[in-house]
DNA sequence: TGAATAACCATTGACGCCCATAAAAACCCA
DNA sequence: TGGGTTTTTATGGGCGTCAATGGTTATTCA
């Protein structure tokens, strides 16, 4: 199963190439595509990253909405048009591309952030303001979540 | 599995030709035919593209209709009878019928947007309005999409 | 024979692939 | 357990290949 955790501050060289951390890597190991995907997020100034394996998921759950329907199209243009496919060079390394860069505020340092079944790509400083406000807000809101049984 | 992702902006030449993104061709590669089927998007001002194996699947599913139910009807002559087969050269080029370009108010720049199993061709600047309130209607609508769990 | 299309070639710029180095982590053995 | 050794990572750079694009020549069909 895949899982990405942890985080990892890497460096972004000249030519715009990151070196994807090795745990990141293994988790996708022996996935169709040997890279990851990428879009920007809708709501932070981050990149989402994650397998081709949940695009081609995401790929059969809008396969089974109405053909033609307007959410569909809607969910197609949002969410596909924007993805990235990056593909790993012999060292692991991806190429960011200047518009994700630009949308995460990234130009030589990258912190990549393991989120479970997907992680995300931010500029460490504004990842860092990100992560105090998001813990000041469970605190406030006493957010909880109630555990999936293994068999559920 | 057929998966298309991203955005590409291509040129169209004086003589009509555009290059399909070399992406694309990989996930079109092993098909019976060699190059891609087109039609004009009934709602939008777009081109719709994919391979001959989903037309394929979409005569299928159209065969399912009650027989000469007039949804069938229309459905056939909307996309049967519209449908472009359109063979890559041998740099991976089509060329866009002037009906179609037309259609989609394509002159001198189309952009390739992959949209999981299919993909459509747009007028770029047109796109970027459309995916504007797309994102717009789905985050208004709160369009959620249940993923589709890996064993499902 | 002319127009339209298909096949072929040439250029350039980006990207994939390879190598080299250094640091860090894992490993092994006394 | 500690020290040394090996392996893996991260990072930088160079070079060859392929994709995109434009043009020219061959071929087919009306």
């Amino acid at each position: 199963m895949v899982l990405f955790l942890s985080t990892f501050i890497n460096k972004v060289d000249r030519k715009g190439r990151v070196s994807v951390p090795a745990p990141f890597r293994a988790a996708l190991a022996g996935q169709v595509f040997n890279g990851i995907v990428a879009f920007r997020s809708y709501r932070q100034a981050a990149i989402e990253g994650c397998g081709i394996d949940r695009m081609e998921r995401l790929s059969d759950s809008i396969d089974e909405l109405e053909l033609f329907s307007e959410a569909r199209d809607d969910l197609a243009s949002t969410i596909f048009a924007d993805a990235h496919q990056l593909s790993f060079d012999g060292d692991g390394r991806i190429i960011l591309p200047p518009i994700l860069a630009e949308h995460a505020g990234i130009t030589e340092i990258a912190a990549f952030i393991g989120r479970g079944a997907t992680f995300q790509i931010w500029q460490p400083d504004a990842f860092a303001r990100h992560q105090d406000e998001a813990r000041a807000r469970v605190r406030a809101d006493g957010a909880t979540l109630r555990l999936r049984r293994p068999d559920e």
